[in-house]
DNA sequence: TTAAGTTCCGTACCGTGATACGGAGTCAAG
DNA sequence: CTTGACTCCGTATCACGGTACGGAACTTAA
């Protein structure tokens, strides 16, 4: 399946096809012309791999963070010529990402100690609170 | 200090004193009586040491991803009898937690590949997107 | 006792990332 | 060549977690 209406690249991409609107407008995907057999009438936009694998990659840095600013920059960066840029964004992205792993990894003690706070016998209060006690985020 | 005014709350807690408020406005924190010396006035609300954790609570519950609302449900439950259900909460957000713990993991490996792509010589533009191609999110 | 600084409270607004709606146009199968 | 599904597009609305504003009441230090 090569050529996609809006449907198949949202399918493809993992998401709906109002999401795809909202990126376009936001300018992190292009809004091809439409086309169509005949000359007659405006025809129906189409989309390729390019578009499903921008989509993805979109997905992708969400995951790692980047606001959907600077993964439209990031999308400009691809196609230019300023890895210093580039190098730059990863870093500090980088940077909080680990940051961010470490919180949620004190999170998930923490998360542990109340599940098994709470595990041990059926009645009575749950120290909640004291569970999370004793970290510094 | 043992008693503080909705500043110091918001001082020892590392949020904003609006935060304090727009917590008690969800019913995350309780709005205690206002309190003057004499008889005269309506007086101001005071908080004690009580109020600080649960301020502290509510961050770290954020940081293991809990809602506000869910929060809010900890926070009963903390003196509830209701293990049962805390045990579910728990289990539920773990788990979610590990999916996320371990996406981010992916995202950094990739941020990497990204990184080192941009690092090599300084001209042309860098593989940006497939630096991300090749994982399952 | 007065002036400066806080508190209180309602209500409005913000940023981020979507998601919904509705009417006109277009496509594709029968 | 109709009918039903899909597209297009502008605009509205949502969820979440705050943040800001403004005027009256209150507190505190000089």
């Amino acid at each position: 399946m090569n050529v996609r209406t809006i449907a198949g690249l949202a399918r493809d991409g993992g998401v709906g096809v109002e999401t795809v609107r909202f990126y376009q407008r936001r300018g992190l995907l292009p809004t091809p012309d439409r086309w169509s057999r005949d000359g007659a009438g405006a025809g129906v936009r189409r989309y390729g791999e390019e578009d499903v694998r921008r989509l993805r990659f979109i997905r992708s840095a969400q995951t790692a963070g980047f606001t959907l600013e600077q993964i439209k920059e990031l999308l400009s960066l691809d196609a230019g010529e300023d890895r210093t840029r580039a190098r730059v964004l990863a870093a500090e992205r980088l940077e909080a990402l680990d940051r961010t792993i470490s919180d949620l990894e004190t999170a998930r003690a923490a998360l542990r100690r109340l599940a098994s706070a709470c595990a041990a016998n059926d009645s009575g209060p749950c120290p909640i609170i004291s569970a999370f006690q004793g970290e510094k985020v």
